[in-house]
DNA sequence: TTAATTTACGCAAACGATTTCGTTTCAAGA
DNA sequence: TCTTGAAACGAAATCGTTTGCGTAAATTAA
């Protein structure tokens, strides 16, 4: 079963023109007459005639597409960043291809040449948390594909990148619970090569030293493989809770990381934020309903998505060399709700 | 900037030949002597030779991508779904082209045609709560555009549709309630448009039907805007709610739906399960932990994608026209938890 | 030795659209 | 009357790939 469009050499031959003259009267060339012109248009719109975007996208040696790599769709940041990549792309008149990677290096590399082998003309790319080497990006950049990293970006530099502001956020955060009087504040982080884990760390720790509480290695833990596996976090959190010096609050580092940590928090019956005070990164819609509803930094998945993806249309349509790369840094927000907020009345 | 691939005339000139062998050589053809086939194939796998599927989709009239039209991807069902449709396009060699309706006619109307003008070789597509007609999609299909309609099927014969069970569902859902004690149970379903609202509606009323509790029709409340405001869940609970005969349990056909019944009692200190029972479709991966936990009726997304995208591509590969319509239905799943069941010790 | 066949390759058309370069026709200027 | 030139259109190349057909050289059969 098949499609078959209208073509251009169909209304030629209806007309008893030649294509030229057809396409010629589509573009409005001043050199064919106002009659032939009209027949052409009126034909053409009668018929529904659209371009054959791949007879053009052969003939421009481009496609008109952009490829996005990310780790999951469903995910809600994720699929939050796609909505806003999605919007601005169409805007200009470009449509996006997906490919998911799964946290997994192997498959980051078949999505990249994958997309590159589909002709695409520039890729977003948010790497896997097992993504501790970035030869493979570097490879298909050096030759010349446009590219635009977003989120977990690569750790090197001449390439655009769009982040939040994950050291203020991290900081905040930590800075939020501090305020809000606990004081042993641990941080579960992602995936230990990752470079918004370094960033979000260390705004962790600058606040903990803002606020002369000490610096506890045991507090800090990594979750290597993003979280997929629940069982991870959950050794984490056994970790952190069965040391003599166990905190009292929780900056969690990703939205599956929160997420199973309250899940955790729940089947162990701890209290929260009586026991323990949690504020995480987060994009989930339902946070405010749960119980306690949970104190969120919210990530600007939209914003940061379509900012990248003008970044990268820019980047394909510009004729010179890009030489000055930016680094577009969209601030996040914290909610505050009462899974960080000490109450007198606690249980 | 811009990404240039090795062709197979850059092969032909190095090795001076003509791109008729070079492509007889990589199709492995025996009339090409053994020694050029395997000096082309060294050099093809050493520059990284990749067939441009521009040029093949232009010589072969299809493209190997197919268009996917939701309402939205930021939306756990969906990119569920999508997750699905990926991974069987994937295995079957097509790529996935999204287009987002938004919940609204026009937007859904135009993402057809700008998949069709995209060439896609077939479009899998549900339907957005305020589509009440079908003629874009009939248009369409009529010039042989493979489709196949899931989720939120169309409402006529002659297409492909990949649903769940939903009026089983619905009833299973409503039975649980009744069997858990409630004995008024109350629904607020999606769009009156949809299929899958009067499916499941009929289901509720089965179910009431056959433990003999009577159907009150101020007890079935539609939600027209799919919930994309949570003003409409709202005042369908002040409807419910606030009536003599108020009910003691809902069964809500939604996630969005779902979560905002939730909210309400949250914002209103309705004590669910005490005041008000509670199950709902959702697909979300947070609900068991909510307080209370909340049992659902868990859509089968995942399965639902690969289906439907596989459905679709054995259409688009199909040498013979198509006369006989499946309809796959697909079980979803009750998990039952805190939210439907009355314990003894109630508040 | 000559004819027939096989081997191994090149030429050119095709897919749909654009665009450069002609070509025809007609009118105006010399 | 002849030249010039604009106006209006067509032919053909191009993008990358496949494929039917043609053909030279090499091999085999007669």
């Amino acid at each position: 079963m098949r499609y078959e469009a209208i073509t251009i050499k169909d209304i030629a031959k209806a007309l008893s023109l030649s294509t030229s003259t057809v396409s010629r009267s589509l573009s409005d060339s001043h050199e064919i007459s106002p009659e032939t012109k009209q027949r052409v248009i009126n034909y053409a719109k009668e018929n529904n005639y659209k371009p054959n975007p791949i007879a053009l996208s052969l003939k421009d040696k481009r496609s008109r597409s952009i490829g996005i790599v990310v780790s999951e769709v469903a995910n809600s940041f994720f699929s939050q960043s796609i909505n806003g990549i999605e919007s601005m792309a169409n805007e200009k008149g470009y449509n996006v291809i997906i490919a998911q990677s799964k946290e997994d290096l192997e498959r980051e590399i078949s999505a990249l040449e994958f997309l590159a082998s589909r002709s695409v003309d520039g890729i977003l790319v948010s790497v896997s948390s097992r993504t501790s080497n970035f030869d493979h990006i570097k490879k298909l950049y050096d030759k010349k594909m446009p590219m635009v990293s977003f989120d977990c970006v690569v750790d090197f530099e001449g390439i655009h990148k769009v982040i939040q502001d994950n050291l203020i956020a991290a900081y905040e955060g930590a800075e939020h619970l501090i305020k809000n009087g606990f004081k042993k504040v641990a941080c579960i982080a992602s995936s230990s090569f990752l470079s918004i884990t370094t960033e979000r760390v260390k705004g962790y720790i600058a606040a903990l030293n803002k606020y002369n509480h000490p610096i506890i290695t045991s507090h800090i833990e990594y979750i290597d493989h993003a979280g997929l596996i629940a069982e991870e976090i959950f050794d984490a959190m056994d970790k952190l809770m069965n040391q003599k010096n166990k905190p009292d609050a929780i900056l969690t580092c990703s939205d599956r990381i929160t997420t199973n940590v309250m899940r955790y928090c729940k089947q162990n019956k701890i209290n929260i934020p009586g026991q323990l005070g949690l504020i995480g990164f987060s994009n989930l819609d339902l946070t405010d309903i749960l119980t306690p509803s949970l104190s969120v930094i919210r990530q600007p998945a939209y914003e940061m998505g379509r900012k990248g993806a003008e970044l990268l249309i820019k980047m394909i349509e510009s004729k010179k060399e890009i030489t000055e790369f930016e680094t577009i840094v969209i601030p996040s927000m914290l909610i505050e709700r009462e899974s960080s907020v000490l109450t007198k009345n606690k249980k």
